[in-house]
DNA sequence: TTGCGGTTTCAAAATAATTTGAAATGGTGT
DNA sequence: ACACCATTTCAAATTATTTTGAAACCGCAA
């Protein structure tokens, strides 16, 4: 170990040094978990998705026309917040509604209060 | 309004329509300071940094022997999370030695129960 | 002053995420 | 079968983020 402040040294020693500190650290899986949730949510567009279907459950093309984008584009980023868990679709005749799940409406009650 | 399912309709006619939710949406300004900071908490290598310090602080040179990365890369990630609000560092002789902030402490204990 | 350790900066290269538009899918009514 | 509507998929183009390695900066000690 370098030479280094003695606070941290001391402090870093009694946690079985950096290889303690390491140990400690969230396993890869829950940061990959996390990684995905985060990714999802820091795209501007769709933050306003999962805004929007808080406010009330949307089919596709009521959202794309609030948002004014593209189906496809629309449908990308759709899919990335239910792949994060974030949103669930369900058939009503010609249409998906989408929806928050629990964990969707956990991060806008979080995001409330950054 | 094109021919949606009668509920979302209805329910969505009572809220002033498309333009009254989407005035329900969070400001711009609240949406990109949120997406700055899923951003920087999205990055598995940012979540380590954050993670070790808040273990205990370290010096740039033991984050970066125990992430076994490049300084320039270690300076990279760590100048995001210091932009994002998330860690700070503070001068201790020839060392800067890195600490969460309270938004980074408080951002890890809201992943700690995802 | 020179050199050194710790850290940052910079521009170029590599990689990842997003956008685009066209085509496809799948259900619904004719 | 056909046309139609809502939505998804695909590959190519664009844009954003990350990595790399060299050079620079800063304070400190010889």
């Amino acid at each position: 170990m370098p030479e280094i402040p003695e606070p941290i040294r001391k402090q870093c020693e009694s946690k079985g040094g950096l290889e303690g500190i390491e140990k400690a650290l969230p396993s890869k899986s829950e940061i990959e978990e996390r990684s995905q949730l985060f990714k999802a949510l820091a795209e501007p567009m769709r933050q306003k998705i999962l805004y929007a279907v808080i406010e009330q459950p949307l089919c596709a093309c009521l959202l794309r026309e609030m948002l004014d984008i593209s189906d496809s584009k629309l449908s990308y980023h759709l899919t990335i917040l239910k792949d994060a868990g974030l949103i669930e679709g369900s058939k009503q005749g010609s249409w998906i509604i989408y929806r928050p799940t629990c964990l969707g409406e956990k991060w806008t009650g979080i995001m409330k209060n950054i």
